[in-house]
DNA sequence: CATGAATGAGACTTCATTCAT
DNA sequence: AATGAATGAAGTCTCATTCAT
């Protein structure tokens, strides 16, 4: 490591080594992606993204310890560009009133990272790895419903942590409808949902004339 | 096979045969059922799964064709008994007005076999075989805002399919939340669900002053 | 074994028993005998070969130690029906006059038994197993010949034995040759083979005019 | 896969794999006509012909399907030797009076693929792969015998193709008799052959003075 | 740094054989 | 004697990982 050979052509050298490492390492990357979001996650080898990015598999291992340190990675980086697209918008606003804007943007990160969470879904060790994706947008909504409460804005009685899972479960919901229908755009499906929220379904469906279920 | 020469000694064996079968298949099931649900379905191995049921483990494929054949048993019949859980305290009421009725019978159904959802989320050809589950559930909601519509109990503007499978998430969710809390109840996982779907977050919490998702 | 219960029954019971295993075994030998020609050798389990016979797997281990033995049972019993056939047709003769009269009784048995020589050649220990088929044959016509040399109807110059297992070469050649055709009947068959060891090629063939191969 | 580059540098590495991995295909495929001649290809396990190559067994997978493509390029590779063997002497002669020159040119060839000869005996799918390599040898001899015919040198009476699989039979026997016994060499077996098919049998082997085979 | 042939642990699957009934 | 469910040894095959070049 470190060639110290020459000295004077050590920073050009290992410039250019270190930017053709960062280009292989970005081509598995990328290679990753498509080959993973088509396959899914458990049938896809080594080999196979390796030979999509069109090198060789000693490479792979250059850049990546295993299969489940490159999902991290891709995992990871798809988290944090969701992260970024919600929080680039958001975070300027005050946490009780973003909740309409952040919907959108959620809307729209999903609409975009698609590919991401299909392979998140098909990973298999989904509920570990997954998990921690819904958990940020879970503590998100957390954290706006707390502040609400905290303005006076929402009554302190609701659950805020139950509740923030449950609506992130409808919002990730609109991923995997995405899956399989091209429509509605982001913009709609996220009006849709704020509608929903907001109480769209009328009364009526919730009352019950005879309710047998109190057993 | 050729003892039919007196009824009452050719049925008993067969009859003994067959019980004999249809426990050890129970028994495999109901290891698999554990198992799978601690490891998940990827990190287990037939194996695995044999050794937990104590049996040889060519006692397997005497069973089913292979770990997917397993798993589509194990499922569908999870499904099955969901839909006979829920479908039993719903089938008699008019669908408009079962929603309420149907949440909480769902969430006990949920709550009673979170062990094959776990399995089913972990299963990696998750967004095949689990899709249906989720189907079932989004169909009846689909189901029951259709007949509200009919009925005039809710507004023809609301896209049902669209909100159904929206609503199917959010419920589902719960699922995921017995997975790492105890609680609540089902019973009181319901009424959260219902309190939400009927507008509990305050309006204010989406009265964005300053809005700039246009875009 | 023996059951002793009853000491005036014991005679027919054990008769009736007697029956009914070998009815059982000749069932069994039956079966074989069509699932073998028809797979192959290597391809048929023994639950094929029960399953045909339509009775329980264990009963194949109260007949046969295993399907070697069943395979041997098999061609012992079909080499023994071969021979049968030509030696009831041969024996009487004079051995060294038989030749003409032995072809034509081969040609019909290896026709009528061709199913079993398929099952030799497909057993993949062909060469241990059906070897035998084709020594008898060999040997046959080794001492034919031999006798033949005796009686001076024939060189002694002829090596007898090599010749005698060529000469089984292409005899048993008709039997794969029905494998593919159905002509001729065994009748023109036989009559076209001695039509060839009596030298019907012509002269011409097998003079060359310029031999290359003297090296 | 990248290194297109430089010319220099990327043919040597490639050819360094290239000649690798042949090298390692040819122990392979030595290694198995060994082992398979000595054991039948029934009895031989893949693991058995990589410890004989001294190599992983992985590294079989990397070369062959699996044992049948190994059999299959085995057998192809052996025929087509044998063929060139054989038409390397023949192909220049005429046809019609090449036949004494090819039946020492097969036998000789025989005698030095023997291993092969008993490999595809013992491979069990023996009719369907060395069918081929008799029909072959049965293809040659019915086009020389036509051959003969044309120019008038053999009886237009003869049934050619019939003839041809039946000295084929008795040429391939001579291989099954190597099998066994050291001698003749394949010099004097072909010349056995010849005098054999050129009526050496005396007539008197073929009158018999009563015949019952009329039927 | 990159390569890809080679490796072998480990999962899958079959099927001859046993044995309780 | 007959049955067929159960068994597990033995073989097949895959694929993550290493390593010489």
């Amino acid at each position: 490591m470190m060639q110290m050979t020459s000295t004077q052509a050590g920073a050009p050298t290992s410039n250019r080594h270190a930017r053709q490492r960062t280009r292989t390492r970005e081509r598995l990357l990328e290679a990753a992606r498509d080959v993973l979001a088509r396959e899914g996650a458990q049938a896809t080898t080594i080999a196979d993204i390796t030979r999509a990015a069109d090198v060789g598999v000693g490479t792979f291992y250059l850049h990546f310890r295993d299969k489940d340190d490159l999902l991290h990675h891709l995992l990871e980086e798809g988290l944090e560009r969701l992260r970024e697209d919600v929080s680039g918008v958001v975070a300027p606003m005050p946490l009780a009133r973003s909740l309409p804007t952040a919907i959108h943007a959620i809307c729209d990160a999903l609409f975009t990272h698609r590919a991401i969470i299909r392979i998140a879904y098909s990973s298999g060790s989904f509920v570990d790895l997954t998990r921690r994706g819904q958990e940020m947008l879970a503590t998100y909504l957390r954290c706006a419903i707390e502040a609400a409460q905290e303005e006076g804005l929402a009554s302190k009685s609701i659950d805020a942590p139950l509740v923030a899972d449950l609506v992130s479960g409808m919002i990730l919901q609109s991923a995997l409808w995405w899956g399989e229908h091209a429509e509605p755009a982001p913009d709609r499906m996220a009006r849709q949902i704020i509608t929903l929220l907001r109480g769209e379904l009328p009364a009526a469906l919730f009352e019950a004339s005879f309710q047998r279920d109190i057993s």
